[in-house]
DNA sequence: CCTACCGATCGGTAGG
DNA sequence: CCTACCGATCGGTAGG
């Protein structure tokens, strides 16, 4: 691992507890026992580690439902793929999950603007696979919105509560996740 | 309504877009047209403002729940009647919420941890409620924590996307919640 | 409710 | 990677 992907690390660490603004670049060199100068020598600036964050996720996120869309697999059998993906995209960035869902916000443009564009693409997705699942397409269509939105905090509350080393494998979680979900939304 | 609440009003729809850390005083004075010395005839600092919100509605939620525990309604009436309290509180109370849900992380001690203890109250009077409903004990009870940080997540998303002043109402969004989620469970 | 101001801290730069 | 430093802004106070 580099220099610059240990600031990263670092910097995503203190940021998930005192959030983007309130994480100064004393406290990520401070974190590193280095100089705030010395961090410039690795990266042009504080957004800077916000954008990368943010984005690199956000491109996961999109290639996953991007290969999903153009699979072959039937309705149901994406949805399951959906949300394991998710759900191990999640798990594999715990961290910077916990970053890229919170901080956001603070994201100038024009990334902002473009971070908001793919996650509007990312629901609009989940929503064509869900309306492609014809076992659950007699919903009303203004409760896609809701349910889309709905079965994503759910996912993204994994990054509260799970523990990568506990007794639940990520599989399992996997399995409950999708059978909650989609046993709760099939007799909307 | 007073200055004080004014005030508060202000400041909360100001820390929704920007984030506690990232509203300043004299944004908030900006925002109300006065300097930001004068605030402090009304307040006593900025964490007032967070504190007063954050608990404000942490007490909405733990007398509610409360008041199911010690109800005498059927274990499945319970769950209708928190999920439907839960999301009321929300709705009534937008912009307040969403600083409650994702700021709270700036309180200072020893609110810090008297907010994380009325959040574990909360959870564990959900889980009280799920254990008590019989048409779903047969959980594990590792399951316990997802199942209540799940559902409490889905309710919470209502923040996200509900609109007081769309075709949604707050009855039917209640029942389609409800819906979701005990469908969801059950089965486990 | 204001003007005037405080010390502390911010993100970032110059130069080595 | 450091020292030394910049202008801007922070939360907050004194005094009226």
């Amino acid at each position: 691992m580099n220099r610059r992907e240990q600031i990263f690390q670092t910097s995503i660490k203190l940021m998930k507890n005192k959030g983007y603004v309130g994480t100064s670049m004393r406290d990520i060199a401070s974190g590193m026992s280095i100089e705030a100068a010395s961090l410039y020598n690795h990266i042009k600036g504080k957004e800077d580690i916000l954008t990368d964050n943010c984005f690199e996720l956000a491109n996961k996120f999109i290639d996953s439902l991007n290969t999903i869309l153009k699979s072959d697999e039937k309705p149901l059998d994406k949805l399951h793929t959906f949300i394991s993906n998710h759900v191990n995209i999640l798990v594999g960035n715990m961290d910077a999950a916990h970053v890229f869902l919170y901080e956001w916000k603070h994201l100038s443009e024009p990334h902002y603007s473009k971070f908001l564009s793919m996650r509007d693409e990312y629901e609009q997705g989940l929503r064509r696979i869900l309306k492609d699942d014809e076992s659950n397409n007699n919903f009303e269509n203004s409760s896609y919105k809701m349910v889309v939105i709905s079965v994503l905090s759910s996912l993204n509350a994994i990054e509260q509560w799970y523990k990568p080393d506990g007794e639940i494998k990520v599989e399992e979680l996997c399995n409950i996740l999708s059978k909650i979900l989609i046993n709760g939304i099939k007799e909307l």
